[in-house]
RNA sequence: CGGGGCGUGGCGCAGCCUGGUUAGCGCGACUGCUUUGGGAGCAGUAGGACGGAGGUUCAAAUCCUCUCGCCCCGACCA
């Protein structure tokens, strides 16, 4: 890492022993650079897109084992443990109770939940030695209700919240982002356990401001969305979004009410669109009109006049024919939460051709032997452009109910940019995050089929009504970087840096100088500011690139200059601000300054 | 899984199209001297046989086939 400094030997060793020194919790609290394992890139990695993800590699904080697969280096192991340390005093102030369940589980629970089938290729199956299939957790419902059915009988042992710090595994299709998207990473997940609604929707509650106040801690900008349940499953979740542009995840935002949903989820209903008027029904010569844009200007009508008729196929069910306006795209999870059962996807061409006996473009309502669904918008339509079900040819003037049976109307539309706030009305706006935490209110899914059943007051046996609720450790990590950091390097927020103070020495070499480094190290590790000593024989120049590109929040810099005048310089990497402080007073400063930090974060 | 790109000292890359000196450059590492408040200068040293396998050829980093891995876009996804 570094060159070892020319200095006299007791100093060296006063350091060496300094960097032994550790907190309650067996943390060092100092270290040297000479001797610290934190390997800084100068150039960015290639194979790296993402800024957070480029600078953790340069940083020295990862480094990529295999796709999706990373080793956690000293400096973030280090923020790690302060995460989880925020996150811990959270839970524990409302009551939950720590534990660690195995990260390899027995398939056959995941078969009991129903769930080993849904989850798909992404849950990683194996088998031990004697042929006994095990899944590797992608998460912990099945193992957790397994615990409670087994070892609680009674509602006097609810509620009961317990959360762990587990690594996960979920084999991804595509890792990328580094810890964005990671196939194996670490995941606090807590499990709530009540005996009625209201107890669960409390439990909830206590787990959403618990999160809230995680994330206010740890100095992320982030927003709380409603969201789809998804493959967990359950009544209705939220999830807690760090805001940033590269983020995976689209979110829909009112401006002027408190309306905030991921678009998976975001309701969408009184849109502009044309109904048309009402009409008699007329076939009309369309050669090639295959596509809504085309099509429309072809009749010269506003795409909204059309109705696009999509059909969908659902595994281990009927095809459905899915009305829509022209302007509008369907929303996927709306589509697959309209229609219980198997996964829904598009019908491919070819496969649409062969149910419907038309070309893709020509299939119509009008007639359909399919089930039809439609958004609600069609309901409203008096005459609307469909196939005719024969080539070239389009409907006009065709109306839901009287030309073709929609058998039921869902809010199906995919909400965007401009759209009607479903609460006030007011327009829409859309920004990307990065989704950190996720909290569901999972009712008795899992209780229900794996038999996790409590006596209640009254004598009756119920299933326990269950939350779950989850924080992705290194991506919150990772997002904190993507959201804070600057051209030369990371600006760590107090509250997850690796060390707080930067302690740069100019002349390592000048013995009396590293004397007063040493103090001020010593001083320093006595009032727990924890600080990393760049030691090493380098030119002050690349010192200062490296603590930029490192980003502990102070950089305290020690110079002969500086010792003439009996001070040490202090740069705040957030600000830039560079101050002077006396040297005999540099270290208690030091610790007010964090500890203002950490209380206003 | 579909589309695109890339694998050459530790890192970043050139060379490949149009086969042919001893595979090159920058950074990094090591040694010495000088330098010391924003990634120092000079001199020198070490380190790769070109992701892997097979093939074509007098000759392969370079051409062909297969294969493995990585990155990006999409599909997909808590």
């Amino acid at each position: 890492m570094a060159k070892d400094t020319p200095q006299p030997p007791a100093c060296l060793e006063e350091l060496t022993r300094l960097t032994r020194v550790v907190n309650k919790a067996g943390e060092p609290l100092g270290q040297k650079l000479s001797s610290y394992f934190a390997p800084t890139l100068k150039e960015d990695p290639a194979e790296a897109e993402l800024v957070s993800h480029k600078l953790m590699i340069r940083a020295g904080l990862i480094r990529k084992v295999a796709g999706g697969l990373y080793d956690y280096l000293p400096l973030m192991i280090r923020s790690i443990r302060k995460l989880e340390a925020i996150i811990r005093a959270s839970l524990n102030a409302r009551g939950a109770q720590e534990l660690l369940m195995p990260a390899v589980q027995p398939a056959e629970l995941w078969r009991e939940s129903g769930r080993d089938q849904k989850y798909g290729p992404e849950l990683l199956r194996l088998k031990d030695r004697h042929n006994r299939d095990f899944v590797i957790g992608p998460t912990h419902e099945e193992v957790v209700t397994d615990i409670i059915r087994r070892e609680i009988r009674s509602f006097r042992d609810l509620p009961l919240n317990l959360y762990q710090f587990q690594t996960k595994f979920r084999d991804e299709i595509r890792p990328r982002f580094g810890l964005m998207r990671g196939r194996e990473f670490i995941m606090k997940d807590a499990y709530s356990f009540d005996a009625d609604e209201e107890g669960a929707s409390q439990s909830y509650r206590d787990m959403y401001e618990a999160y809230e106040e995680i994330f206010r801690a740890v100095g992320l900008k982030f927003a709380v969305v409603e969201a789809d349940s998804g493959a967990i499953g359950g009544s209705h979740s939220h999830e807690f979004m760090v805001l940033a542009d590269s983020g995976e995840d689209t979110l829909i935002f009112c401006d002027s009410c408190a309306y905030a949903a991921n678009q998976e989820k975001a309701e969408l209903r009184g849109y502009a669109f044309d109904p048309g008027t009402e009409r008699p029904l007329e076939k009309v010569h369309t050669p090639d009109q295959k596509h809504v844009p085309e099509l429309a200007a072809f009749l010269k009508i506003p795409a909204s006049a059309i109705v696009k008729s999509m059909l969908f196929v659902q595994e281990g069910g009927d095809p459905v024919l899915v009305l829509i306006p022209g302007h509008r795209e369907i929303n996927p999870h709306k589509l697959q939460n309209a229609l219980p059962g198997g996964a829904v996807r598009l019908a491919e061409p070819a496969e649409a051709e062969a149910i419907t006996g038309v070309p893709m473009g020509f299939v119509t309502p009008v007639g359909a032997k399919v089930k039809i669904i439609a958004d609600a918008a069609i309901a409203q339509t008096l005459s609307g452009v469909v196939g005719t079900g024969e080539k070239d040819y389009h409907y006009l003037g065709a109306a839901p109910g009287r030309d073709f049976t929609v058998s039921a109307y869902h809010d199906l539309a995919l909400a965007t940019e401009g759209d009607p706030c479903p609460r006030c009305g007011s327009p829409l706006i859309v920004k990307k995050g990065i989704e950190v935490g996720h909290v569901f209110k999972l009712g008795t899914k899992y209780s229900e089929s794996m038999g996790a059943k409590a006596t209640l007051r009254d004598g009756t046996e119920s299933p326990i009504i269950m939350g779950c609720y989850g924080i992705g450790v290194g991506r919150t990590i990772a997002a904190s970087v993507e959201q804070s950091h600057d051209a030369d390097g990371i600006i760590w927020p107090f509250a997850l840096a690796p060390f707080t103070v930067a302690l740069l020495p100019l002349q390592p070499r000048d013995g009396a100088l590293m004397e007063s480094v040493a103090k001020l190290f010593r001083e320093l590790l006595e009032l727990e500011v924890e600080c990393l000593l760049d030691d090493r024989d380098e030119r002050p120049g690349l010192k200062f690139k490296d603590a930029d590109l490192l980003g502990l929040p102070l950089r305290v810099t020690v110079s002969t200059k500086t010792l003439a005048k009996g001070e040490v310089e202090l740069k705040e990497r957030a600000s830039g601000q560079v101050t002077f402080l006396p040297l005999d007073k540099a270290a208690s400063l030091l610790r007010d300054i964090k500890e203002k930090a950490l209380k206003n974060q």
